[in-house]
DNA sequence: CCTACCGATCGGTAGG
DNA sequence: CCTACCGATCGGTAGG
């Protein structure tokens, strides 16, 4: 839970001594210290992406997430203004690469049914859920209340582009009588079994996410 | 957040003094204070319950939930070894609470069918999550995490037993065909499905819990 | 990005 | 159940 060393000297490692070398000749290679240097900012999220989430926003230390980074306690306030901003930059990092990667998953597939367009979100979805970069999206579902207002209004837009192809898909398969429950009710239904499935679903078990995606669909929609 | 008044005697209310009546006659009427000696302890549950839904285990102090039950600050100590295990209190009493009404709602039914005893178990559900009394089962589901392995393991069996009389239902509807999902996996679907309705239903809107249920029902069974 | 630190808050307790 | 308090931890910051 705490920092593995704490704020004292006494208790900081050595950083290793930087390698003397003569000047390199032709383009300089970067240290390890420059070419991490873009890559800081990432780190943090990626730590507090998975502290948020396996913690809770309240329970997850800022020390904590410092050094899940490989940094001292102060260093992620050089990076985030405060904690609850990296909250807000962590939930809009995790829709904005949904949102991305789900219109990539449709593209080119105007044509196809709408069975199968749901099929494909249906997927993604669980993708976006529970697979392996799966960290950032359950934050938001799961430490909402934790935001401001304003944080919650401007997380809500990201999450409407993300809702919007689903709801012509669920009304065709209403209005052709595949799906039993008005479109708006069946959306709120269906993002909540799936949601849901962060609380449970283990990826080293025996359920495939395709499975998982299939069986939810079969719950869903009337056979063929 | 905080307390109405600090620790500090400076900032105490004055407790009104109690009335110096004669001693009456015939059966000694209760003052204020022994009329609520047994109710203190269910006090800090109701508001402890309210808390943690509304802020979360971590967010919620102690000192917030002694001032919602007319407590000072170290109260609820006495009442409680400790947060964690006022946090256990309020899910046992939730979920013994969800237990017996369910239990309720289904006796005498047994010559029902599946279907109608599936959307006994639905309706009950959405009452126990979205009912008027309905804080102590969502802190459950949704601060799981803030429970110890030995809390969780004792709660798990309450769950089992609610949990039980919805398999028998879902493997007849399953094997009738009015089910495509198999029981187990349609189970965490339903729940997942019923259980996210906490974080969007409003009970102040146009949406009845009775059409809930029964919009819910009808998107997981297929047409009589 | 680290050092060294601060004020605030929190869970919890001894004693009555 | 209240008083008065403690130690620990936390988010955050000034200065380098």
């Amino acid at each position: 839970m705490s920092a593995p060393f704490p704020d004292s000297p006494a208790g900081r490692p050595k950083a290793p001594a930087a390698p003397v070398a003569a000047r390199p000749r032709g383009r300089p290679r970067k240290t390890a210290d420059e070419r991490d240097e873009g890559n800081r900012r990432q780190l943090i999220l990626d730590g507090a992406a998975r502290l948020f989430r396996a913690q809770g926003f309240d329970a997850a230390s800022t020390r904590d997430i410092a050094a899940a980074a490989g940094m001292r306690s102060g260093s992620p306030f050089y990076h985030f203004e405060s904690k609850n901003a990296l909250l807000y930059a962590v939930m809009e990092e995790g829709m904005q690469r949904a949102v991305r990667s789900q219109a990539q998953a449709l593209s080119g597939l105007d044509d196809t049914s709408p069975r199968a367009r749901l099929a494909i979100l249906v997927r993604h979805h669980c993708d976006i859920l529970l697979g392996p970069a799966g960290d950032f999206v359950p934050v938001m579902l799961y430490e909402w209340r934790s935001l401001t207002p304003a944080q919650r209004a401007a997380i809500a837009q990201i999450k409407a582009v993300y809702e919007a192809p689903w709801m012509p898909v669920l009304q065709a398969l209403y209005d052709a009588g595949a799906l039993r429950t008005e479109p708006g009710l069946a959306r709120l239904f269906i993002f909540g079994a799936l949601n849901w499935a962060v609380q449970w679903y283990r990826p080293e078990g025996r359920l495939s996410l395709d499975a998982l995606a299939a069986h939810a669909l079969a719950l869903f929609l009337a056979p063929e």
